[in-house]
DNA sequence: ACCAGCGTGTTACTAGCGGTAACCCATACG
DNA sequence: CGTATGGGTTACCGCTAGTAACACGCTGGT
């Protein structure tokens, strides 16, 4: 329980939605993507309109918790791309950071790729895709920004490392969550194997003698 | 109508299937992901429990559909993958194969990228992830077969293989998502963009001069 | 002292979803 | 005839997201 404190504060409304989140994270914890806004009322101890006026919606809530989430997992992957080592070595040590990250929590893991993905927004008529997951965006845009500016790509490389940033993500998403579910090797060796990927082994490797050739 | 009875006669079953998936596929064109059973029944001009008697519940029904699109998209990947070219050629056209198809039909697509991951299994305890789309499987270990068969990787080649598999498809789908929301360059500039990626370039790309480096 | 107002919380509800039980009726078969 | 069997319906259940509308306690102005 809390002491009741004045109106003013500033602190108050901040904490109250911290508090929030941390019920919200714990059902996610327990629940998986599943979790419901009354179950996540009353893990917290109180009542569904309290959360509708704090999040808005349940993509509002989403989103808060995608927010610390992926603010999380950034920071990691940030000191992973910064580490002092060669290129290769920093790509690898960034997509075990990842791999590690959801190994160890599947289900906040799942919870974040599978938004609510209602909204309306759907029914103005020319909407086109836009969905996928927030988290897979902001983890490509971020890697966008780091190796446009940090690599060379010549004329149009800003688009170029977008392209680059949001493949990249998806793939290390895609073979991640293929891993998790059917871990058919140790992590490392995914890791090497789609380092390899990236280093143009495919480019390089020679067809098969008993295959009819790629 | 002849009207055989005992089994054997496989024509109305199957029939009255197809016509089912077919007002499926037109409220999934019409609404996207969101199509709820109640109007693809209405759509196909009978109610509810028919649908259900027919698929089992909405995962059958989604998995029938996906079936469907994932068999032609998957038709004209293999196509593409089996012209006879030069391996980049291929990888081009099998990218370009992909978004082209994506971008005709985005309501479609966003379908079958968003299954309805309800099912039970989730409260068995032990579950762990196992869930994004069928068809993104589906794509990725059918170019694992076809790499696996094709390239000579040595020994471990085949789970090689599998990673590069769902690797590619995950670059790809989420390459594409993201240019299907944004629409950031013209489709074969994506489709070089990430053929380079393939092809190492990150690896061989230098630092730039005014960057931390990479 | 009193009443306005605001923040915080509740109960009780709507609308719509996936899914199902129970009933209905025609047809073919003994 | 009777009856079983397949295609179909109505009417319901339990659940969800989301929303009034009302109730308490605290603050401050006059």
């Amino acid at each position: 329980m809390e002491t009741t404190q004045q109106a003013g504060e500033p602190g108050t409304a901040e904490r109250r939605r911290r508090e929030l989140l941390e019920a919200a994270d714990r059902v996610v914890l327990r629940d998986g993507p599943k979790a419901s806004m009354n179950a996540i009322a009353a893990e917290a101890g109180i009542t569904k309109p309290i959360l509708y006026r704090h999040f808005g919606d349940k993509a509002g809530l989403y989103q808060a918790l995608a927010v610390r989430h992926t603010d999380a997992l950034l920071d990691s992957l940030r000191a992973a791309l910064d580490a002092p080592a060669e290129r290769r070595s920093r790509v690898e040590s960034t997509l075990d950071t990842y791999l590690a990250a959801i190994e160890a929590r599947p289900q906040v893991y799942r919870f974040l790729m599978h938004p609510a993905e209602d909204s309306q927004a759907a029914e103005k008529g020319f909407d086109v895709g836009v969905h996928s997951a927030p988290l897979l965006r902001r983890l490509g845009e971020e890697l966008a920004d780091v190796i446009g500016e940090r690599v060379d790509l010549g004329p149009g490389g800003e688009r170029l490392a977008r392209v680059w940033g949001h493949g990249i993500v998806g793939m290390m998403h895609a073979a991640g969550d293929w891993w998790l579910g059917e871990r058919p090797c140790e992590r490392a060796e995914l890791v090497s194997g789609l380092t390899d990927l990236l280093w143009g082994r495919l480019a390089t490797a020679g067809n098969r003698a008993d295959g009819p050739g790629f």
